[in-house]
Parts: C-alpha cells; sequence; structure tokens
DNA sequence: GAGTTGATCTCGGGA
DNA sequence: TCCCGAGGTCAACTC
C-alpha cells in the first residue's frame, strides 16, 4: 500500500473486502472501475426491476454512471445516470454491494462471485467530433436553400410555435410561408405527426387564413407518413445525408 | 497455455499481441472483453465521427457489440451494435487495433496504450423482470376500465389504424368510439400529435360523419401538450403508474 | 428546473 | 424484412 495510488490497479478473485476498498479509492482519485462477476440487481424507481443470478460486467464512473452489461446487446440491463452516490460494502464475509442512490429511486448490484476488478484513473479525455448529424443537414439546407425548393427562403431556424420550434421556417417563391422539418433518416408517420402540429399552430399564430405550407424533408418516408402527409396536406422532398 | 481457456483471464500493461490473442481467443470461447487504455476512435456509418487520444474503456461483448465508454455519461462516446465483426490487429509493435465491421459502417478503435485487458467467459444469464412498464399500465385500465371513464369498454389493444396501433381502443357508455392513448410519463406534444393521427385515421376509416373521441390518459401533460389536445378536440385523463 | 427534440438512438413485436 | 412505438430511454439546449 502506497499513499499514492496506481493510475491502474487490477484484483483477480479478489476478496469482496479488497474490492470495497478498491471502490472506495477510486472514489478519491475519480477512476473508472470496472467489474466481472457473478451478481443479481434490484432496481427500484421510475419503475422496479429485479436481475436473477449471473454473469454481468459492471461499470463504475467517476460522475456516478453505473452500468450493469450482460453479454448481449447495446443496453445496459441495470444503470443508474450520471449523479448518483455510490458506496460498496461487504455482506456477510463474501458478498460484495453495490449500493447507488439518486433523487428518482435506488441501484443495489450484490456479487455473489466476483472474478476481476480493474480501476484505472483518466489523465485526460479526447476531443470528440461527429458528422452526418441533422444539424449538419440544416446547414446544408441554409446554404443551399433550392435543396428544399426553387425560391425557398430561410428566414428563421428553430423559430417558436404553440406547438414547439419548427427546424427552418422560410417562405416560398410566392411569399407563402413554409415549414421545414428535416430528418437525416428515413422517417415514419410521428415526423408527418410533428410538422402538422407546427403548420397548425402557425396557421393559428399567423392569421386564421394565413395558408402555411409544410415541407417534410428527408431521405424517404414510409407508406403510413405519406398517407399522414397526403391526408394533412402536407409536402415531401427528398435529401439524402 | 492450455488447450482449455481459462473461465477468466486478465492482463495488466500487456503486449499489444497478447491483448490480440485474448480477443481471439474470446470469439472463440464467446466471452466478454473489457479493455481499458488510451486510444483513438474512428467511426464511419450512418455518420461519422472521430474521438481524440484519450483514456477510454472498452467493452466487446461475443454478439459484436462494441462500446466504447469515456469517464462520464451514461451513453458510450461511440459503439458499434450486435451483429457486427470484430477483428483485433497490431499496428507496428506497440498499437492494438479493434476494427468493427456492420453493414452500415465501420468502428475502428487505436490503443496506444493498453492498462488493462480482462475477459470473462459467461455461463448463465440471470432473469430479469420489470415492472412499472406502460403495458403495465395498460393491464391496469383494462381490469379497471373506470380509471379512463365511467362506463368505457374496452374493445382491443394495439387496434390498427391508418396511422398507427390505438393503444386501447373501445366505446364510451354512449356507444362513442374512443381511442386511448397510454403514457406512463408525464407527456408532451408529441404525445397529443400521436393521438390526434389515431384519431384522424380512424374517422376516415369508420365513416366520414363518425364522432371520436381520442383519451390521452398520463400522470399529468404539459401546457403546449394540454393547448394541442384542445385544439385537437382531445381529451386528457390522469392516472399515475 | 422544466420543456422540447435529437440520437450513428436501441429494442421488441407484429405484419 | 420493414415498420412502428416504447424506453427506468439519455443528452443537449432553450426558456
Amino acid at each position: 500500500m502506497t499513499d499514492v495510488p496506481d493510475a491502474a490497479r487490477t484484483l483477480v478473485d479478489p476478496m469482496p473486502t479488497a474490492a470495497a476498498d478498491l471502490l472506495d479509492e477510486a472514489r478519491e482519485t475519480g477512476a473508472v472501475v470496472a467489474l466481472f462477476g457473478r451478481c443479481t440487481v434490484d432496481y427500484d424507481g421510475r419503475a422496479s426491476g429485479h436481475l436473477g443470478p449471473g454473469d454481468r460486467h459492471v461499470l463504475c464512473k467517476p460522475d456516478g454512471t453505473l452500468l450493469v452489461h450482460d453479454p448481449e446487446g447495446h443496453q445496459p440491463e441495470a444503470w443508474h445516470a450520471a449523479g448518483a452516490e455510490r458506496e460498496a460494502t461487504v455482506d456477510g464475509t463474501d458478498t460484495l454491494v453495490l449500493r447507488s442512490e439518486r433523487d428518482d429511486g435506488t441501484l443495489v448490484v450484490r456479487f455473489e462471485a466476483l472474478a476481476h476488478v480493474a480501476a484505472h484513473t483518466v489523465e485526460s479525455t479526447g476531443e470528440t467530433e461527429v458528422t452526418g448529424t441533422e444539424e449538419d443537414l440544416r446547414q446544408r439546407v441554409l446554404d443551399d436553400p433550392s435543396l428544399v425548393e426553387a425560391g425557398f427562403r430561410p428566414l428563421a431556424v428553430e423559430r417558436e410555435t404553440d406547438a414547439g420550434p419548427v427546424d427552418v421556417y422560410g417562405e416560398d417563391a410566392e411569399g407563402r410561408t413554409v415549414a421545414v422539418e428535416l430528418k437525416r433518416r428515413r422517417v415514419g408517420p410521428d415526423a408527418a405527426g410533428q410538422l402538422e402540429r407546427y403548420v397548425d399552430a402557425l396557421e393559428r399564430d399567423l392569421h386564421a387564413d394565413a395558408e402555411v405550407r409544410g415541407i417534410l424533408v428527408a431521405p424517404s418516408v414510409t407508406d403510413r407518413c405519406r398517407q399522414t402527409l397526403a391526408a394533412a396536406g402536407l409536402e415531401f422532398v427528398s435529401l439524402t445525408p
């Protein structure tokens, strides 16, 4: 044991007390801790759930995030989001208990068996950069409004209405108000409903007699979406990000 | 080295080749592998992104799932969902490269430095059980339809319409068609729009003159949701799961 | 703090 | 296979 904690520490088949110590130490140092072992999980909060005994991977982040992963799937089987308070104790002599408390609930992981515990302090986080998002699509439309239609003139982005913010708000070549809803992926009826709400709200806002066009811009739409658009008098323009 | 792979193996400050071997072995045995190290990530697919050098935790599951976690937040910074093909190679002498291929894109993780690699074979997955979901709320309504209103009679669940499936479809005390949309949480305008689409579709489906009531059942609604409901002639019933 | 929407959303169920 | 909506969604941004 040294006063200066190691940047990385690993325990194999640890005693629960040793694992608890490592978790306590990690809380001081801001380390990320990964545990492998056989455990049960109980959650109570916005919903409640129980996971029977199984081999799982548990990841504890210094911001309070706790993720319980089983061997399949992208989604954690159980979790607590950032802001949770974590506490590691030993129940009896051989059970490590991880208790995570949040305003909206409690998560408890009980390890019947522990195979690995690894802690790793993080010195720096790299920069992250993503392209191909909806905002990129919007920028493309603003740079070249004719992608929507010839003569389209954008006047505002995220223009507020009583039904929420319109992605791109503008006028067509004949001066009619146009609401554009952008989607980077093929969309279903929900996108048509979203646009419909904006158009209805704008028509109520502006004048009772105002004609407002609604244009859904997306790579493609489902049949039902097309139906919904048609029923609401809305238009579709295909644009692939 | 034995012919029978260990159920659990850990490497500390491993050579990249040793880590690659462990990843290859894990592919055979169906083990979950967790890596700690300094890495960069490049993703190209539905979008594209780059993560600069940083200390991260990488989790590889036998179903192809790959998750790259930084020290904050619930969401992985980068990922590949199940079904991806993974390959571990060594670039030069000191860089472990994890390459994950999917139909819709490629994810590459390059480790400049590796602190831990741990593999753990999974013998069994515990049962999982959740309560407090929307389906539980629906069952409650079916068991006691008066929670919606006195005289309400459910006739179908997930009743199909041209706009999608209605949560609970039924009749009120006076024989009018009722579409019920259930939400387990406080809801915004999107839920009102969803219900509106169903009601509109039902009115088109049944008769031009048919009156169809739409009732949103949720713990509470936002102001805008209430406005949208009112504008569409829809109703709200408060019910807490 | 609440409201609104996006997400490389993922996931499960049904046609 | 695609479509559709739920999710203990989470996360970002605005008011």
